[in-house]
DNA sequence: TAATTAAATGCAACGTTATAACGTTGCATT
DNA sequence: AATGCAACGTTATAACGTTGCATTTAATTA
């Protein structure tokens, strides 16, 4: 399988700001479930190309819709939500709460919590990785006797691209 | 009006954990839309008493049955929704996205970004206030040139009292 | 006070997101 | 062939949220 031949290049800047490619990023999807036994199956990974080509957090639905065109045969809901729900355990995808849609995380080869930045504007998002902010928030939950298991954080606004064009 | 009698307490405490009778809380929320030409009406009211005295995140759809319960009047959803979205723009209430839930806010006479703690064995949210935290989120904003707007911090886990009481 | 206007609410229908419940496929082991 | 199991398919429905328009209520002005 080509995808296979492409050799995944763990990305040590944890704040690249997604300078990867779709393919290279599945590639390395495939080398980490292959690791950990975990099964990418072919719809699986269909669906992690898919939300990596769209370039911005994709709902459940539209995920749907593009299968439908993508290939023949459609898909329910439940088979995309299962899907997700995979790769969300797998840290190669992340939810954005706020928009109830998907995204590919950057660095799934790091365990980590993301920080989002989603412009209101053109609806993309920017993922960063901050050990500070996870450990003010440890910090917090030490003090109130809580044992955290997720962390939500996301950021709306306008991205920079936006402000240079113009937009509010 | 009993509840206009109620001296509001502006709280200093950023921390404070909720230590206020929701009582005294509504009315603080009556002088805070007074001073500032804002309406609180009757509905509105009783819907931040509702989610006062819920005590934990609730639902639109829960407020909605409530209200039926209580008057005899009942109330559609999209009433309940610009009563909250009114509640959301006084900063009387917030929205947590990873619950699709309301829960009123313990200090809105200081406009801040809300840290919320939310317990997934008993469903209980702990609001916290760190201006550390929205310092560093400002920090990283700024790093990429984004303009941040609004801050969604929630972390999902274990509270101290159901840790206590032997949950997982 | 009545007329005018703006704001809030009521209501029906609809749209979107997510899951429950149940059945099927395909493959591995025996 | 029988069994077991993980993934996937299918239908229906639950849960969450919005649109558009009619009606009422409240504030403003004549």
């Amino acid at each position: 399988m080509a995808l296979l031949s492409i050799k995944p290049r763990p990305c040590t800047d944890p704040n690249c700001r997604g300078q990867h490619a779709p393919a290279e990023r599945v590639a390395l999807a495939i080398s980490l479930c292959d690791a950990r036994g975990a099964q990418l199956t072919k719809l699986r990974r269909k669906i992690l190309e898919l939300l990596w080509e769209s370039g911005r957090p994709t709902g459940a639905y539209e995920l749907v819709e593009a299968l439908k065109l993508r290939d023949s045969r459609p898909v329910g809901p439940p088979t995309v939500y299962r899907a997700l729900e995979f790769l969300i355990s797998q840290g190669l995808v992340s939810k954005i709460e706020s928009r109830n849609a998907y995204i590919p995380c950057a660095h799934p080869e790091r365990r980590h919590d993301c920080l989002f930045f989603i412009c209101s504007n053109c609806g993309a998002a920017i993922e960063l990785e901050d050990q500070r902010l996870e450990g003010l928030i440890s910090e917090d939950a030490a003090l109130i006797g809580f044992r955290a298991t997720r962390r939500v954080v996301e950021v709306e606004g306008t991205c920079a691209r936006c402000i240079a064009a113009g937009a509010a």
